[in-house]
DNA sequence: CCTCAACAATTGTCAATACAATTAATTTGT
DNA sequence: ACAAATTAATTGTATTGACAATTGTTGAGG
């Protein structure tokens, strides 16, 4: 059986891509721009400094970031080519990676941050009152908790951005 | 100076951009899966097969997906070749190029709409009622406007998904 | 204990994207 | 009208990403 959907929440599915498209190509290009970083390695960067000990097992990073695993080898390569990350062998499994942040990569995060979040103020969050972030995340929040009632993990509440 | 941005609109931030990266991964699965198209070509598709003519200009097509205008180029190709577009030149200014949507491209596309949709509802759409639609079509209506008061270009009020 | 399935990460290979430079056509300014 | 600037689209080249297969390791069942 086919469920028929109305125009109104297809409407306001079509606002969620577009409004995300619009924010993001900004972001990306601010990044970049201004600190000479891809907005995904600052993803990452926050992901481990956000962690106590600074650092992810190579699944668990896969998992939390936006990105494909094959992908991340070959990402967290090329940054730690750069000295923004470490790897390091994990002794209680020995098929794990750590991925560290370096002093380096929290330098550079740390220089980034302000910028960033000035970044996503001005495009996105400069036009919601505190009522609107506040039904933002309630609604969204919905689908983050139902999409993801699987897996215990809700690494999208801990900061870094 | 630097102004203070809230941890509540920060956090909506967060779960804005988790929420979108949840459901377009399963989004763009499924549409391959099932339909054997990626997402980026649904979406030419639908914004073609949406105007009157079924065409658009490059430069016009580029600007409303969410993708540089330098991809474009390669992706028409893809899809030319594929029988799902064609190329032909505009008359009224020889600088410009259509992308016209072929009969076969209707086809894929109204084939693979109602799949489509499905996992829109199933992924995103299902956890949200009338009232959760309202406020974020409203919420996030508020940052589209602002941030294309420059251009008259409503494209992403079209349907099409 | 030992085999086999599952898992973590990487590698090979190819497709897709980004960015800069180029080509061709149009518009602007004088 | 004509040189200069702008625009539309494409192309070259290098980077990044996707997907399948592989390597090494762990864990479960017989």
């Amino acid at each position: 059986m086919t469920t028929t959907i109305s125009d109104q929440k297809l409407a306001a599915w079509r606002t969620f891509l577009a409004a995300y498209g619009m924010t993001i190509r900004s972001l990306e290009h601010e990044m970049l721009e201004d600190q000479g970083i891809p907005l995904t390695w600052y993803e990452i960067l926050a992901r481990l400094d956000a962690t106590p000990e600074g650092q992810l097992q190579m699944k668990d990073l896969a998992e939390c970031i936006l990105l494909s695993r094959s992908g991340l080898t070959r990402l967290i390569d090329r940054m730690a080519a750069d000295g923004l990350v470490d790897r390091l062998p994990c002794p209680e499994d020995r098929r794990g990676t750590y991925a560290t942040i370096t002093d380096e990569g929290r330098d550079a995060l740390h220089r980034a941050m302000p910028s960033h979040i000035q970044s996503i103020n001005q495009h996105f969050l400069r036009y919601l009152d505190v009522f609107d972030a506040q039904a933002l995340q309630r609604v969204l929040k919905k689908v983050l908790d139902a999409e993801h009632d699987d897996a215990g993990a809700r690494w999208w509440e801990t900061g870094g951005c």
